[in-house]
DNA sequence: AGTATGTTTGGTTAATTAGCTAATTATATA
DNA sequence: TATATAATTAGCTAATTAACCAAACATACT
Protein backbone atom coordinates (compact mmCIF):
# COMPACT_ATOMS: atom_id res chain seq x y z
CA UNK A 1 0.00 0.00 0.00
CA UNK A 2 1.34 3.25 -0.90
CA UNK A 3 0.57 6.23 1.41
CA UNK A 4 2.24 8.82 -0.67
CA UNK A 5 1.32 9.91 -3.86
CA UNK A 6 4.67 10.57 -4.60
CA UNK A 7 5.85 6.97 -3.96
CA UNK A 8 3.94 5.89 -6.87
CA UNK A 9 4.92 9.00 -9.24
CA UNK A 10 8.67 7.36 -8.46
CA UNK A 11 7.68 4.61 -9.88
CA UNK A 12 6.06 5.64 -12.93
CA UNK A 13 8.24 8.39 -13.30
CA UNK A 14 10.90 5.61 -13.27
CA UNK A 15 9.32 3.67 -15.94
CA UNK A 16 8.09 6.49 -18.36
CA UNK A 17 11.40 6.97 -19.88
CA UNK A 18 12.50 5.21 -22.79
CA UNK A 19 15.99 4.20 -21.92
CA UNK A 20 14.37 3.12 -18.80
CA UNK A 21 12.06 0.91 -20.04
CA UNK A 22 13.98 -1.06 -22.32
CA UNK A 23 16.37 -1.13 -19.01
CA UNK A 24 13.07 -3.10 -18.20
CA UNK A 25 12.03 -4.88 -20.86
CA UNK A 26 15.68 -6.39 -21.12
CA UNK A 27 15.97 -6.75 -17.44
CA UNK A 28 12.14 -8.73 -17.58
CA UNK A 29 13.70 -11.36 -19.96
CA UNK A 30 17.48 -11.90 -18.68
CA UNK A 31 16.89 -11.55 -14.62
CA UNK A 32 20.38 -10.02 -14.54
CA UNK A 33 22.68 -7.85 -16.35
CA UNK A 34 25.72 -5.88 -15.18
CA UNK A 35 25.57 -1.94 -15.79
CA UNK A 36 28.01 -2.20 -18.24
CA UNK A 37 25.79 -4.18 -20.71
CA UNK A 38 23.00 -2.42 -19.94
CA UNK A 39 25.56 0.77 -21.37
CA UNK A 40 26.39 -1.21 -24.05
CA UNK A 41 22.86 -2.27 -24.83
CA UNK A 42 21.30 1.58 -24.38
CA UNK A 43 24.18 3.09 -26.32
CA UNK A 44 24.85 5.90 -24.24
CA UNK A 45 27.87 7.01 -21.87
CA UNK A 46 27.88 4.66 -18.74
CA UNK A 47 27.28 7.53 -16.16
CA UNK A 48 24.17 8.16 -18.13
CA UNK A 49 23.14 4.33 -17.93
CA UNK A 50 24.38 4.80 -14.17
CA UNK A 51 21.76 7.35 -14.10
CA UNK A 52 19.02 5.46 -15.34
CA UNK A 53 19.34 2.76 -12.97
CA UNK A 54 20.15 4.19 -9.77
CA UNK A 55 16.83 6.32 -10.48
CA UNK A 56 14.63 3.24 -11.19
CA UNK A 57 16.60 1.67 -7.90
CA UNK A 58 15.23 3.88 -5.99
CA UNK A 59 11.90 3.78 -7.07
CA UNK A 60 11.94 0.27 -5.96
CA UNK A 61 11.44 -1.46 -9.48
CA UNK A 62 15.12 -2.60 -9.40
CA UNK A 63 17.55 -4.30 -6.96
CA UNK A 64 21.48 -4.36 -7.24
CA UNK A 65 24.02 -6.68 -6.68
CA UNK A 66 28.10 -5.95 -5.76
CA UNK A 67 29.99 -8.90 -7.53
CA UNK A 68 33.60 -7.95 -7.24
CA UNK A 69 33.78 -4.45 -9.54
CA UNK A 70 30.57 -5.25 -11.37
CA UNK A 71 27.39 -4.27 -10.24
CA UNK A 72 24.51 -6.57 -10.99
CA UNK A 73 21.18 -5.38 -11.60
CA UNK A 74 17.25 -7.35 -11.67
CA UNK A 75 13.75 -6.50 -11.18
CA UNK A 76 12.44 -6.31 -7.57
CA UNK A 77 10.35 -9.37 -7.22
CA UNK A 78 10.81 -9.07 -3.79
CA UNK A 79 7.77 -6.18 -3.66
CA UNK A 80 4.96 -8.17 -5.02
CA UNK A 81 2.42 -5.14 -5.15
CA UNK A 82 4.64 -4.41 -8.43
CA UNK A 83 3.63 -7.66 -10.43
CA UNK A 84 0.51 -6.65 -11.67
CA UNK A 85 2.10 -3.74 -13.27
CA UNK A 86 5.16 -5.60 -14.58
CA UNK A 87 3.00 -8.25 -16.24
CA UNK A 88 0.93 -5.26 -17.84
CA UNK A 89 4.35 -3.75 -19.36
CA UNK A 90 5.09 -7.09 -20.60
CA UNK A 91 2.04 -7.77 -22.06
CA UNK A 92 1.97 -4.38 -23.97
CA UNK A 93 5.95 -4.38 -24.61
CA UNK A 94 5.31 -7.67 -26.54
CA UNK A 95 5.87 -6.90 -30.30
CA UNK A 96 7.72 -3.82 -30.18
CA UNK A 97 10.35 -3.18 -32.33
CA UNK A 98 12.43 -1.78 -30.02
CA UNK A 99 12.28 -4.88 -28.26
CA UNK A 100 12.89 -7.21 -30.49
CA UNK A 101 16.15 -5.19 -31.59
CA UNK A 102 17.31 -4.89 -28.15
CA UNK A 103 16.87 -8.52 -27.97
CA UNK A 104 19.36 -9.14 -30.31
CA UNK A 105 21.47 -6.69 -29.77
CA UNK A 106 21.66 -8.24 -26.41
CA UNK A 107 22.29 -11.62 -26.80
CA UNK A 108 25.25 -10.62 -28.56
CA UNK A 109 26.71 -8.26 -25.76
CA UNK A 110 25.98 -11.52 -23.92
CA UNK A 111 28.69 -13.30 -26.08
CA UNK A 112 30.95 -10.95 -24.71
CA UNK A 113 33.02 -11.11 -20.98
CA UNK A 114 31.92 -8.25 -19.03
CA UNK A 115 36.15 -7.67 -19.18
CA UNK A 116 35.90 -6.86 -22.80
CA UNK A 117 32.86 -5.17 -22.90
CA UNK A 118 34.09 -3.08 -20.26
CA UNK A 119 37.35 -2.59 -22.17
CA UNK A 120 35.76 -1.32 -25.25
CA UNK A 121 33.63 0.90 -23.28
CA UNK A 122 37.26 2.38 -22.14
CA UNK A 123 38.35 3.14 -25.26
CA UNK A 124 35.41 5.07 -26.59
CA UNK A 125 34.81 8.55 -25.16
CA UNK A 126 31.33 8.26 -25.81
CA UNK A 127 28.76 6.14 -28.08
CA UNK A 128 28.17 8.88 -30.93
CA UNK A 129 31.51 8.23 -31.59
CA UNK A 130 30.57 5.71 -34.34
CA UNK A 131 32.97 2.79 -33.57
CA UNK A 132 32.32 -1.03 -34.75
CA UNK A 133 31.15 -3.03 -31.50
CA UNK A 134 29.43 -6.11 -30.46
CA UNK A 135 26.06 -3.59 -30.73
CA UNK A 136 26.93 -1.67 -34.63
CA UNK B 1 -1.27 -4.71 -28.83
CA UNK B 2 1.00 -1.78 -28.54
CA UNK B 3 3.53 -2.51 -31.34
CA UNK B 4 5.16 0.89 -30.78
CA UNK B 5 7.03 1.98 -27.77
CA UNK B 6 6.30 5.49 -27.77
CA UNK B 7 2.33 4.50 -27.82
CA UNK B 8 3.30 3.25 -24.16
CA UNK B 9 5.35 5.81 -23.29
CA UNK B 10 2.61 8.11 -24.03
CA UNK B 11 0.32 6.65 -21.55
CA UNK B 12 3.13 6.08 -19.14
CA UNK B 13 3.89 10.20 -19.49
CA UNK B 14 0.28 10.66 -19.24
CA UNK B 15 -0.08 8.94 -15.76
CA UNK B 16 3.71 10.23 -14.45
CA UNK B 17 2.53 13.66 -13.32
CA UNK B 18 1.00 14.57 -9.98
CA UNK B 19 -1.70 16.86 -11.27
CA UNK B 20 -2.62 14.47 -14.03
CA UNK B 21 -2.73 11.62 -11.74
CA UNK B 22 -5.33 13.43 -9.64
CA UNK B 23 -7.26 14.11 -12.24
CA UNK B 24 -6.84 10.25 -12.84
CA UNK B 25 -8.03 9.67 -9.58
CA UNK B 26 -11.35 12.00 -9.34
CA UNK B 27 -12.48 10.36 -12.75
CA UNK B 28 -11.70 6.82 -10.96
CA UNK B 29 -14.12 7.58 -8.42
CA UNK B 30 -16.86 10.55 -9.98
CA UNK B 31 -16.92 8.32 -14.12
CA UNK B 32 -17.78 12.13 -15.22
CA UNK B 33 -16.13 15.34 -14.42
CA UNK B 34 -16.46 19.19 -16.48
CA UNK B 35 -12.88 20.80 -17.59
CA UNK B 36 -13.80 23.52 -14.98
CA UNK B 37 -14.50 20.92 -12.38
CA UNK B 38 -11.12 19.82 -12.76
CA UNK B 39 -9.34 23.14 -13.22
CA UNK B 40 -10.85 23.75 -9.95
CA UNK B 41 -9.47 20.34 -8.12
CA UNK B 42 -6.34 20.97 -9.45
CA UNK B 43 -6.07 25.04 -8.69
CA UNK B 44 -4.21 25.57 -11.30
CA UNK B 45 -5.12 28.08 -14.52
CA UNK B 46 -8.09 26.91 -16.80
CA UNK B 47 -5.52 26.65 -19.51
CA UNK B 48 -3.01 24.33 -17.66
CA UNK B 49 -6.09 21.83 -16.79
CA UNK B 50 -7.00 22.01 -20.54
CA UNK B 51 -3.39 21.21 -21.31
CA UNK B 52 -3.37 18.52 -19.04
CA UNK B 53 -6.90 16.79 -20.01
CA UNK B 54 -5.74 17.14 -23.77
CA UNK B 55 -2.14 15.34 -22.80
CA UNK B 56 -4.14 12.18 -21.23
CA UNK B 57 -6.82 11.84 -23.72
CA UNK B 58 -3.78 11.99 -26.88
CA UNK B 59 -2.55 9.33 -24.66
CA UNK B 60 -5.68 7.23 -25.17
CA UNK B 61 -6.39 7.27 -20.88
CA UNK B 62 -9.47 9.95 -21.12
CA UNK B 63 -12.56 10.43 -23.33
CA UNK B 64 -14.25 13.67 -23.52
CA UNK B 65 -17.63 14.90 -24.30
CA UNK B 66 -19.60 18.13 -25.19
CA UNK B 67 -22.61 19.07 -23.78
CA UNK B 68 -23.18 22.87 -25.13
CA UNK B 69 -20.46 24.95 -23.57
CA UNK B 70 -18.96 22.07 -21.27
CA UNK B 71 -17.10 19.38 -22.08
CA UNK B 72 -17.14 16.87 -19.83
CA UNK B 73 -13.69 14.05 -19.49
CA UNK B 74 -14.25 10.58 -18.12
CA UNK B 75 -11.97 7.04 -18.38
CA UNK B 76 -12.24 5.59 -21.57
CA UNK B 77 -13.53 2.42 -20.48
CA UNK B 78 -13.09 1.21 -24.26
CA UNK B 79 -9.84 0.53 -24.16
CA UNK B 80 -10.00 -2.57 -21.89
CA UNK B 81 -6.02 -2.97 -22.45
CA UNK B 82 -6.36 -0.25 -20.01
CA UNK B 83 -7.91 -2.18 -17.29
CA UNK B 84 -5.22 -4.00 -15.43
CA UNK B 85 -2.85 -0.21 -15.07
CA UNK B 86 -6.01 1.00 -14.20
CA UNK B 87 -6.80 -1.40 -11.36
CA UNK B 88 -3.54 -1.39 -10.38
CA UNK B 89 -3.71 2.65 -9.76
CA UNK B 90 -6.78 2.25 -7.87
CA UNK B 91 -5.02 -0.05 -5.38
CA UNK B 92 -1.95 1.90 -5.47
CA UNK B 93 -4.02 5.25 -4.68
CA UNK B 94 -5.88 3.94 -1.70
CA UNK B 95 -5.31 5.49 1.08
CA UNK B 96 -3.16 8.43 -0.42
CA UNK B 97 -3.67 11.95 1.55
CA UNK B 98 -3.49 13.52 -1.48
CA UNK B 99 -6.83 11.48 -2.58
CA UNK B 100 -8.50 11.89 0.40
CA UNK B 101 -7.89 15.64 0.52
CA UNK B 102 -8.97 15.77 -3.12
CA UNK B 103 -11.60 13.74 -2.54
CA UNK B 104 -13.25 15.83 0.15
CA UNK B 105 -12.66 19.03 -2.36
CA UNK B 106 -14.61 17.32 -5.24
CA UNK B 107 -17.29 16.79 -2.87
CA UNK B 108 -17.59 20.61 -2.20
CA UNK B 109 -17.13 21.33 -5.84
CA UNK B 110 -19.63 19.29 -6.85
CA UNK B 111 -22.31 20.96 -4.82
CA UNK B 112 -21.75 24.24 -6.92
CA UNK B 113 -22.92 24.36 -10.48
CA UNK B 114 -20.58 24.57 -13.41
CA UNK B 115 -22.23 27.91 -14.05
CA UNK B 116 -20.84 29.43 -10.71
CA UNK B 117 -18.04 27.49 -11.07
CA UNK B 118 -16.84 28.97 -14.27
CA UNK B 119 -17.98 32.89 -12.42
CA UNK B 120 -15.89 32.12 -9.40
CA UNK B 121 -12.78 31.18 -12.10
CA UNK B 122 -13.37 34.17 -14.35
CA UNK B 123 -13.42 36.53 -11.78
CA UNK B 124 -9.71 34.86 -10.45
CA UNK B 125 -6.74 35.43 -12.92
CA UNK B 126 -5.20 32.32 -11.37
CA UNK B 127 -5.53 30.59 -8.38
CA UNK B 128 -2.48 31.85 -6.58
CA UNK B 129 -3.86 34.64 -5.69
CA UNK B 130 -5.55 33.70 -3.09
CA UNK B 131 -9.49 33.88 -2.92
CA UNK B 132 -11.90 32.25 -1.06
CA UNK B 133 -14.10 29.88 -2.71
CA UNK B 134 -15.27 25.85 -2.67
CA UNK B 135 -11.85 24.80 -2.56
CA UNK B 136 -10.08 27.27 -0.06
C1' DA C 1 -26.06 39.28 -36.20
C1' DG C 2 -23.90 40.28 -31.94
C1' DT C 3 -22.48 39.38 -27.26
C1' DA C 4 -21.19 36.33 -23.51
C1' DT C 5 -18.62 32.57 -22.02
C1' DG C 6 -16.25 27.67 -21.57
C1' DT C 7 -12.35 25.63 -23.63
C1' DT C 8 -8.29 25.37 -26.42
C1' DT C 9 -4.13 27.12 -28.60
C1' DG C 10 -0.04 30.31 -29.06
C1' DG C 11 3.77 32.29 -26.92
C1' DT C 12 6.79 33.00 -22.98
C1' DT C 13 9.24 31.71 -18.71
C1' DA C 14 10.96 28.81 -15.01
C1' DA C 15 11.77 24.25 -13.47
C1' DT C 16 13.00 19.66 -14.50
C1' DT C 17 15.62 16.21 -16.70
C1' DA C 18 18.65 13.45 -19.83
C1' DG C 19 22.86 13.64 -21.74
C1' DC C 20 27.88 14.56 -21.61
C1' DT C 21 32.81 14.95 -19.43
C1' DA C 22 35.61 14.96 -15.47
C1' DA C 23 36.40 13.75 -10.83
C1' DT C 24 35.59 10.53 -7.09
C1' DT C 25 34.73 6.12 -4.85
C1' DA C 26 35.25 1.24 -4.30
C1' DT C 27 37.20 -3.04 -5.49
C1' DA C 28 40.84 -6.15 -7.41
C1' DT C 29 45.49 -7.17 -8.52
C1' DA C 30 50.60 -6.55 -9.18
C1' DT D 1 51.09 -0.01 -1.03
C1' DA D 2 50.46 1.46 -5.69
C1' DT D 3 47.98 0.89 -9.91
C1' DA D 4 44.09 -0.36 -12.72
C1' DT D 5 39.39 -0.22 -13.43
C1' DA D 6 33.91 -0.53 -12.84
C1' DA D 7 30.56 2.37 -11.19
C1' DT D 8 28.84 6.56 -9.11
C1' DT D 9 28.61 11.45 -8.28
C1' DA D 10 29.45 16.44 -9.47
C1' DG D 11 28.95 19.98 -12.58
C1' DC D 12 27.49 21.60 -16.90
C1' DT D 13 24.42 22.15 -21.22
C1' DA D 14 20.54 21.35 -24.17
C1' DA D 15 15.98 19.64 -24.49
C1' DT D 16 11.61 19.00 -22.46
C1' DT D 17 7.76 20.36 -19.87
C1' DA D 18 4.45 22.63 -16.70
C1' DA D 19 2.84 26.88 -15.62
C1' DC D 20 1.06 31.47 -16.78
C1' DC D 21 -1.37 35.20 -19.74
C1' DA D 22 -3.50 36.56 -23.89
C1' DA D 23 -5.75 35.49 -28.06
C1' DA D 24 -8.58 32.43 -30.72
C1' DC D 25 -12.28 29.18 -31.21
C1' DA D 26 -16.83 27.24 -30.41
C1' DT D 27 -21.25 27.27 -28.51
C1' DA D 28 -25.46 29.53 -26.34
C1' DC D 29 -28.42 33.26 -25.75
C1' DT D 30 -30.45 38.02 -26.72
Amino acid sequence: MVLFMNDLLLILKAISDKNRLRILSALLSHQELCACQITELLQVAGATASRHLSLMVNAGILKNRKNGRWIYFRINTEDISLDPILKWLTHKLKGSGQVIKDEDALNKILLVSCEDLCRKQRGETTCSKNQTGVNG
